[in-house]
DNA sequence: TCAGGTAACGAAATCGTTTAAGCCCGTTTG
DNA sequence: CAAACGGGCTTAAACGATTTCGTTACCTGA
């Protein structure tokens, strides 16, 4: 391994002018300067972030936070959307990525341990469950954080329009002449919370009425959930005309119940998902659903938290809302006599 | 940040003593340890990683380079799960995980000098395009890597059974009293060729002609590419009896063209895919396929990298195969008379 | 009683890099 | 002409941890 030593022994000057000169210092002459880069060049020199992480106190280095209950939150398309842009964006501002966790080797840490340990000099927080204390404690740190979808206190956070988002999708298919909506949502978190009120707020602005049972409960990317209170759906005395889903993924679940009563879509059943991941638009017919910008979350998140982390002075809190985008698809149809 | 200094003070010994009790060296007296560890608990102490790596050239880190030309892998749930796999047990080994990326800021490197900047201990490189002189330099290098689907020289890797896989099927599809098989296949890989030679081996070991055009090419994870495969497929004079996807998600498109034709699965046509995702375990009529064991490979993949990293001497490279699993689902039927 | 052994701990170097402070010397300025 | 200045470098300490040798002090056996 080439160091800094190995430069100024070739060069015959001290090892401090070879770091100045490798950093763009002013203090140096410029002819020394020029030979030192090339030398450093011809020996394949490489800084060690190792050493200067310990000198200067900064790792360049985020740490990310993606863990659901159902091991990673990888799995969902849009969490590993978020996660590749936020990848990018962070690159490309000269930080890499590590993923933390709890328990490393033997050694027991905590999320905040963990990324103490690792000198990361800030993290963004996804998927995670939220109402655990050590994710809070991280949070909760004088460690520089972006959280998703999840607002803490004073601390900065990126938002999907969880509110714009169920409003939008209810608009539409209420220009579409659709009265009887029916919702089926995920589990109880905040940003479930938030659809579902926006659900009825919008309903009631729109006067709709939602009908006892036309709310119901499933998972998260959990089509059979989904299916299942597809199927309670389609018990009731007044059916719904229109299904708002969980999520793209879920709607398969109801798909699937929905071909086994014979009833097709759009023409006997409307329906809706939310995400717009890749999957709702190559499904003929093609899924009106809510696409969420996980691009923009990703790279949003990556910014704030790096600018946090160079600027903390001048650097606020801040909520950022990420709006998506209402996607029509072939799955609402217009009933307006 | 409280440091082995601080503790050593407090505790009146050296810094040296404290690392030895820290660390279970056994020429420290027991009592001496329990103050020690009781100290540092105390103020909460926190090893530092980095100068740990920077003293011991260790970094207990891996690097993971998961690219391809459509930015990162990590949309196809095939490679979002080998990485969560992947993660899961390097953390149970005691190692981190982070991203390898060419140009980190401005300062632009490859991928090998991207790993020892950052003092990675090992790399896994998957799902990258094998055929950049980047790549190569990293797996060529004295870095110790883990490819996967890819075999270079004499180094470790672990390979799905891309031999098996197509052989498996077809032999079901056999069995199921197909014989009019079509094979439409993703980009040209190593991994693509393998299974190409399968099918035709496994064809022809079972005394089956495969026409002219009923090898098509399309593109993975891409169902448009395989609806115009599937298009192709239909307008051939003698239309197979069973078509085989690139992937399971591409086989939307064809599902889409066959519904298109009013071809029905699996009565009018005979389907099946590949990878085994989620989504294939979810579709009504479930879709026959052969499930790649993801998980093993992540699993596999760390395992066999920590090994090389901890055991340089006696660990010799080599060549697993992860066996995958035939899923007979409801898309093939069987036309034996 | 004394050589030799051992248990317990410390001094100091080291990993690769950065940086505050200082030094030397030629040039400018009052 | 002396003092002040500044360009260009160097010295040395520091970041936090580990480890190789010592160095004690105490114990043991002959």
């Amino acid at each position: 391994m080439v160091t800094i030593k190995d430069i100024s022994e070739r060069c015959g000057v001290s090892r401090a002018t070879v770091s100045k000169a490798l950093n763009g210092h002013t203090d140096i002459g410029a002819e020394t300067i020029a030979q030192i880069r090339r030398v450093a060049k011809e020996m394949g020199y490489l800084p060690n972030a190792t050493a200067r992480t310990l000198k200067l106190g900064r790792s360049h280095n985020i740490g990310v936070l993606f863990v659901d209950k159902t091991g990673s939150g990888l799995k969902h398309e849009y969490f590993s959307s978020i996660l590749d842009s936020l990848k990018v964006e962070a690159e490309r501002r000269g930080y890499d990525i590590t993923f933390i966790s709890k328990d490393i080797g033997e050694f027991s840490m905590d999320y905040y341990e963990h990324t103490k340990y690792r000198n990361c000099d800030g993290v963004v927080i996804a998927s995670v469950d939220f109402s655990d204390p050590a994710v809070i404690r991280l949070i909760a740190s004088e460690i520089p954080t972006v959280t998703l979808d999840f607002v803490y206190d004073n601390r900065t956070s990126v938002l999907s329009d969880n509110i714009g988002g169920p409003s939008a999708l209810v608009h539409y298919v209420y220009e579409m002449g659709h009265r009887r909506i029916a919702f089926i949502h995920g589990e109880d978190t905040s940003v479930t919370q938030k659809r579902l009120i926006s659900f009825h707020k919008t309903c009631a602005s729109l006067g709709i009425r939602v009908p006892e049972g036309y709310v119901r409960p499933a998972i998260y990317h959990d089509p059979k959930s989904s299916g299942i209170a597809t199927r309670e759906l389609l018990a009731l005395p007044d059916r719904p005309t229109c299904i708002l889903y969980p999520d793209d993924f879920s709607f398969i679940g109801g798909m699937n119940e929905l071909e086994r009563h014979g009833i097709s879509i759009p023409n006997d059943m409307s329906v809706a998902g939310y995400d717009g991941i890749l999957l709702s638009q190559v499904l003929r017919p093609r899924l009106t659903t809510y696409r969420q910008d996980a691009e923009a979350m990703g790279r949003e998140a990556a910014a704030r938290l790096v600018e946090a982390i160079e600027q903390p002075k001048t650097c606020l809190p801040q909520q950022i809302m990420i709006s998506g985008q209402l996607l029509k698809g072939d799955t609402v149809k217009d009933i307006n006599d």
